[in-house]
DNA sequence: CTAGGGTTAG
């Protein structure tokens, strides 16, 4: 048996020269071992295709597996959980349904793994149905959801506002005494806390420590910044020195959080304080410290300096993201170069960038408050991805400029997307119309805007007895999730959306929507 | 090979 320890010793160098983010050498190490007459296997290349993926793109990893099958060697499903992983990253879900699709002509049939990834693709595409056809599928292929199905499943929930349906299904996992991880606790915690309801996260973390668990940096983190969008300071901060005390500090993470509620707020000496903290703390440096950086100086009206910034980035090897560009496409907007702002945003597109839709709505706002309205209608128009944010400021400008009919219509045709445009936006079209007279045309506007804010998904199916096994920490399901029409009798059947009120504590408490916190 | 926290716009 000549190679066969060779190779796993090739594997165990191309392994760790991946995870040194070094691919390079990894190929050296390949292209050596060749040389040497050690032979790569099916595990030497999906090593390559997980770390292409990782650090390079899907892309990449597809001509990986091009390379892979030239060699004779045929790709497993390892092989193919990876590429669903890098496109399910990508946010590039059709790519994953091809691969899903290639995957199954190929012969090679899903595990979980495949189906988690796929599920979880789908929650961040923001198709909560689909998702949840693929965790039906799981159970329909006879496989049986382990803890990432459901944490995926309660994060997915959460992500596309149906916390409520997440709490139920916690709940009913908690009721058949499945051992929860403490990331399903944090998922919940964050996600509560996203719609503001502290009151509701406090009690999951009261549940976190009943469990045996206790709180890590993430819990902290997550509820340090909820209490930041409250506007409870004094109490964010607290945790902030508890988390220094605890030695939870050990990233950028917190620093960023505090840093970022003080640009928020204008309190930017104080933000410029916790960075010169973190500065001398020794924390390793990231791109989200460079961006919130960038963004004080953006604020403080030094563009220029945000922009010198960009050397010590490339410097120390980081690079920049979405977030990184918009921020200094918003420092110019916001300090009145327009121009310019409209060549970084013609350099990132040229340069290959996917349409980044915040810099596109920095752009017309600041186009429109620089008196450009039309120039920025023109842009509107031209946008194929547009978002509550978009339609906020054209309706706000044109009324501005007492163009009442097109802000109505946009206005409209925002609501009918779907998007959960701003009160104060629906009040100034409102406004205008009465102030000029218009006084049909505003009780037409106000009979359509009043619409109910609909329904969730209607779960036909109801996580219903898995039971904790007792002997590992894996859940083992003792019995199959039910459709609503065969166990009608045993389980309850459908998960309602219950409104604001929190199911579990009674307490009443006011779920808002994202777009609310920025209005605050 | 899958899941959780930080940075952007009205």
């Amino acid at each position: 048996m000549p190679g066969k320890l060779p190779t796993r010793l090739l594997n165990i160098c191309i392994s760790s020269f991946c995870k040194l983010h070094r691919l390079d050498k990894a190929e050296a190490v390949l292209i050596d071992g060749i040389r040497l007459g050690v032979l790569p296997n099916v595990v030497t290349y999906n090593t390559l295709v997980a770390a292409y993926c990782r650090f390079v793109g899907i892309d990449a990893g597809c001509s990986v597996v091009h390379r892979m099958q030239v060699a004779g060697i045929r790709p497993n499903v390892i092989t193919y959980n990876s590429l669903l992983a890098g496109a399910s990253r990508q946010g590039q879900a059709s790519v994953s349904l091809d691969l899903f699709e290639e995957m199954l002509k190929l012969g090679i049939s899903p595990n979980l793994w495949s189906y988690n990834t796929l599920m979880h693709c789908f929650f961040r595409l923001g198709k909560p149905d689909e998702a949840y056809r693929v965790f039906h599928d799981i159970i329909l292929s006879g496989l049986h959801p382990d803890p990432t199905s459901f944490n995926t499943l309660i994060n997915g929930l959460c992500k596309n506002g149906y916390v409520d349906n997440a709490l139920m299904l916690y709940k009913n996992l908690k009721r058949h005494q499945c051992q929860l991880e403490l990331v399903t606790y944090n998922i919940l915690i964050d996600g509560m806390c996203k719609v503001g309801r502290l009151k509701t996260a406090r009690w999951i973390l009261q549940e976190l420590g009943n469990s045996g668990y206790v709180p890590d940096a993430i819990t902290y983190t997550t509820i340090m910044k909820c209490c930041f969008r409250l506007r409870k300071f004094e109490e964010a901060l607290e945790i902030f020195s508890e988390m220094k005390s605890r030695g939870y500090t050990f990233d950028g993470f917190a620093y960023c959080t505090v840093m970022g509620a003080f640009v928020k707020i204008g309190e930017l000496k104080r933000a410029v304080d916790v960075a010169k903290a973190m500065l001398k703390s020794g924390i390793k440096l990231d791109i989200v410290f460079y961006n919130t950086l960038m963004n004080i100086y953006c604020k403080e009206g030094k563009v220029d300096a945000a922009f010198a910034l960009l050397n010590e980035i490339e410097e120390k090897g980081l690079e920049c993201n979405d977030y990184s560009h918009t921020i200094l496409i918003d420092g110019l907007c916001k300090a009145g170069n327009i121009a310019g702002a409209q060549r970084h945003l013609q350099y990132l597109c040229s340069s290959g960038c996917k349409s980044n839709l915040v810099a596109f709505n920095s752009l017309i706002n600041g186009m429109c408050k620089s008196g450009q309205v039309d120039y920025a209608v023109k842009i509107f128009k031209a946008m194929n991805m547009k978002d509550e944010f978009t339609y906020s400021s054209m309706v706000h400008n044109l009324c501005r400029k007492g163009r009442f009919r097109t802000a109505s219509r946009l206005l409209l045709s925002c609501i009918k997307k779907g998007m959960n445009i701003l009160k104060s936006s629906e009040r100034v079209v409102l406004q205008g119309f009465l102030n000029s007279g218009f006084r049909r045309e505003a009780r037409k506007l106000q009979s359509k805007i009043r619409v109910p804010v609909v329904s969730g998904i209607r779960v036909d199916s109801v996580i219903s007895c898995h039971r904790h096994q007792g002997q590992t920490k894996n859940f083992k399901p003792v019995f199959d999730v039910f459709t609503s029409e065969s166990s009608r009798s045993c389980v309850p059947a459908n998960w309602i959306v219950v409104d604001a009120n929190d199911i579990e504590t009674g307490e009443k408490e006011t779920s808002y929507t994202p777009s609310y916190w920025s209005a605050v």
